[in-house]
DNA sequence: TGCCAGGCCGGGT
DNA sequence: ACCCGGCATGGC
């Protein structure tokens, strides 16, 4: 039988084949990368569009003059996105480590590495392994394989890993068996999340035409 | 119209 | 170590 990197390729394989290039992640700095992270927590990707415009429209793309921002007025500023409240803390808290430690220099930050940006990261509060591993790939271009629902689901409807399947365990799965490149780890995670949106959702999977032989 | 979206935390077992 | 409720707007 072929072996789990063989397996993994093959699901790559037909993604890309069927969606192509997915070009992510959808934000231009890496800065706004992360706020974006923050603000999809379990949130369609549509609404925080709009919060990110208008943030872009106030000029406050930007670690030190977003950081200057009261939290009330914060949240009021990301309010489509659900969740304002938590949300412009988490915020805070990620620019507060952003400016205290790295002087707003998000390569600062980068520059540690893979394992101890991570680490750094996740020591914020509000910011999990997939917001942290988000932001490391798609903002730091470090090798760090992001794990969403998306890919839990499509796992599970092909029997490649177990219902209680960990984040750690599935990141795992990736990082061991596959070559740890940051464009493969891309293009990836970007085909999970098409594939989900348009064939595998939450309760009406609409296997149809799914280019993985059905969800 | 309800259900769901690119999570995470805190309190209870 | 799990499990579950809370957080909230907007789109299909």
């Amino acid at each position: 039988m072929g072996t789990q990197r063989e397996g993994l390729m093959a699901i790559f394989n037909r993604l890309y084949g069927f969606f192509g290039p997915q070009h992510w992640w959808p934000g231009k700095t890496p800065f706004e990368v992360c706020l974006g992270a923050i603000l999809t927590q379990n949130t369609a990707w549509k609404n925080v569009e709009k919060c990110i415009k208008t943030l872009e429209e106030n000029g406050l793309l930007d670690p030190a003059r977003l950081s200057a921002l009261s939290i009330t007025d914060l949240a009021l500023l990301i309010r489509p996105a659900g969740y304002y409240n938590i949300k412009a803390r988490r915020i805070k808290s990620f620019l507060n480590l952003l400016m205290e430690d790295f002087g707003g220099d998000l390569e600062g930050l980068f520059s540690l590495g893979p394992i101890e940006a991570r680490e750094r990261l996740l020591s914020v509060h509000g910011i999990g392994p997939e917001t942290a591993d988000s932001m490391l790939l798609y903002a730091g271009n470090l090798p760090v394989f992001v794990v969403d629902a998306y890919t839990f689901r499509v796992l599970q409807r092909h029997d490649l890993i177990w219902e209680d399947a960990t984040y750690n365990e599935v990141q795992g799965l990736f990082e061991r068996n596959l070559d740890n490149d940051v464009k493969l780890f891309n293009e990836f995670h970007a085909l999970f999340v098409a594939v989900g949106k348009n064939f595998c959702r939450k309760h009406k999977p609409r296997c149809k035409g799914c280019p993985l032989n059905g969800c």
